[in-house]
DNA sequence: ACGAAATGAGAGCGGTGCTCTTGATTCCGA
DNA sequence: TCGGAATCAAGAGCACCGCTCTCATTTCGT
């Protein structure tokens, strides 16, 4: 159907992706805050009126950087799952665990465009919601695997979240169990409050062996949500 | 000693005040990215020149609104704590989690202005340690209390974060157990991952009735630090 | 009372996002 | 094939920004 149908259309897909290269590049070096339309255009050698034509405004620019970086942290997530696919349920969820974390620091400029403040506008554009999901799928899925041989023991849920878990277990994932769902969603954001936390420097003179202390706080968040450590 | 000496310190001291204000409005209506000194002082009656007697730059003056940020939620928390020092500790803990949740929705942009992307630059100003410690302060003596009876139980560390866990205590709290202190930083992180979650949007058509989740998740984050149910 | 320090206002520099107009290029259907 | 329509690059320009410099005025300490 985006059958490209010309040396024009061809173009357009080039130049657009020339664009959020070197926009990227950019927000690497210097930081969201700082990425200047005219600078992209300055740098790619073409008037910044013209850059218009590619991206109507700046915050669709970066609105563009933001679904590309929820895709690239998606697909690291992926890709840890894939790759301990026969490991232990635990050793798989520390695994998608560190290559999210590992991702963040490497790329902190685009972790703080998606997990940091939201700059654009106040609410996320309809775009970027399936690619902001994809890192929570694979929490889920790892879930899932470990769930299906034997039912895995979590606590009670406490009266009052009894209806919003029922609710939250059929959007997100029909077959868990309440509890389950729940705990992966409350797991899902301390996973990133860990994250957040070092890639923002407020472990800064407070975690030194910030490996360790990773490994550790992931691996209980694993706990949490009932995988065991053995078996 | 920073006694008024005259009419023109008791002005700089007030003006530098209405400064703040103005700009604290600005943030709260627009958000950091469009807060803009030209503005300030346009509302303030005054050339915006003028405004640089008072503050250096425009990071200078972030800076001042991000210690009055961490300041202000550090006095709900500290105010949390006092409130609750008849209770049980699960429950002042719980209460404590509740006044910083609460008060980073009431005030979202000054929230992402110390916990989402630091957007002045990449390492906070000195000034600004002190004020962000004390959450974790309110934290940590919580939990001391708790611990002052009887000891808390809590899983072995693993191996590898003996050292670190040693280092990390004897840093934030030499009278408290290694396993404690990295429970209580755990969770200090965790319980800005859910604030942040719900207040920066991620829990947008995810999470419904967030009063009750928030609530059964401080729960559980008092009880990953040893906080037990009853008693 | 007087010199020094602090303060305010204005002009101005280089930068930004964004719009409008103009002219050239490419596409596509009659 | 060819001509209208759509697309595109470029330049000028607007309003705004952070920040600096100069200069007049006011206040302070001695």
């Amino acid at each position: 159907m985006t059958t490209v149908r010309g040396a024009r259309a061809r173009a357009r897909i080039e130049i657009t992706a020339a664009i959020k290269d070197e926009a990227r590049t950019q927000l690497a070096a210097e930081g969201a805050a700082k990425l200047s339309l005219r600078a992209v255009a300055r740098e790619l050698g073409m008037a910044s009126s013209a850059l218009y034509r590619y991206f109507p405004s700046r915050d669709d620019l970066l609105t563009a950087l933001i679904i590309d970086a929820y895709d690239a942290l998606g697909a690291e997530a992926e890709k840890a799952a894939a790759d301990t696919a026969g490991l232990r349920p635990l050793d798989r969820w520390t695994a998608v665990c560190r290559a999210v974390r590992a991702w963040a620091l490497a790329h902190p400029h685009e972790y703080a465009l998606i997990y940091g403040s939201p700059v654009p506008g106040y609410t996320a554009p309809q775009d970027t919601v399936a690619p902001a999901a994809r890192v929570g799928l694979v929490l889920i899925e790892t879930a899932r695997r470990a769930h299906g041989g034997e039912g895995i023991a979590l606590p009670p849920l406490p009266e009052a979240l009894r209806p919003e878990a029922a609710r939250l277990a059929a959007d997100v994932a029909p077959d868990l169990p309440p509890a389950l769902a729940v705990a992966l969603v409350v797991a899902w954001s301390q996973l990133f409050g860990l994250v957040s936390f070092e890639v923002f420097g407020q472990f800064h003179r407070v975690v030194e062996d910030r490996d360790a202390f990773f490994a550790a706080a992931a691996r209980r968040l694993g706990q949490d949500v009932g995988l065991l450590p053995r078996g």
